[in-house]
DNA sequence: ACCATAGATCAACTAAGGTTGATGGACCGG
DNA sequence: CCGGTCCATCAACCTTAGTTGATCTATGGT
């Protein structure tokens, strides 16, 4: 969705809200966040993953689709394994899109009634 | 949760796991993120958000609570109306996380196998 | 060719979270 | 004091999303 091949992203283009929310969904659950922070330091396969965060291997893998989908971690495969690792793009647009939603707010406005 | 009432927050500390899966599942829904960005340029008070976004009374309220509980809205009593209006310290904080996050990623690491 | 392992996918189940309509308290104007 | 408006809360319902165990494909070793 977010992507192609080769993510270009950076601090251009100020994310999408739809894009930003599945961005926001895909982090918000505590598995995937544990996941995310276990690629914090880099690439993982899916078989450490599952010794890691002790996983039954289905849910493991379901979760790993959602982030993938999201577009916040990328698959590579090495014969029978498939590391994972984050990509910093999405997280780096995520946060850019709060930048500037912290930064609107801190103009005053004209009240209401 | 995360705040008391004159929150400090700024950049200091980290934020805990936890206070940002918070954070993240406040704002990973469509009618919040909604909410959200009608706050971005000021105070509202209920009564107008739901008229700007078309929506029942009672579910406003609902998302309206747990964005408050999450630390992301702060709501201000003004004779029979509530203004709501955003908390940058809350985005700020999700933001540098964020950016930990990625700075963390963008080292390499020892394969496993 | 065969078996073992890594990982994805599927269908049925369960749990969590959002929705709805009704009720109740707070504040105000007459 | 009374009626109306603003908003929060509650219980019942419904929808979405995560879980579980089984099955399927692919890769590699022997």
């Amino acid at each position: 969705m977010v992507e192609a091949t080769a993510a270009p992203a950076s601090a251009a283009e100020p994310l999408a809200p739809d894009q930003a929310q599945q961005l926001l969904r895909a982090l918000a659950e505590p598995i995937r966040l544990q996941v995310v922070q276990a690629l914090q330091h880099g690439e993982r396969c899916v078989c450490d993953l599952t010794d890691d965060l002790n996983l039954a291997q289905s849910k493991l893998s379901f979760h790993l689709k959602v982030l993938k989908e999201a577009g916040l971690i990328r698959a590579r495969q090495e014969g029978r394994w498939i590391y994972y690792r984050l990509e910093p793009s999405a997280l780096l647009l995520l946060r850019d899109w709060l930048s500037h939603l912290a930064a609107a707010c801190q103009s005053p406005a004209p009240p209401c009634s």
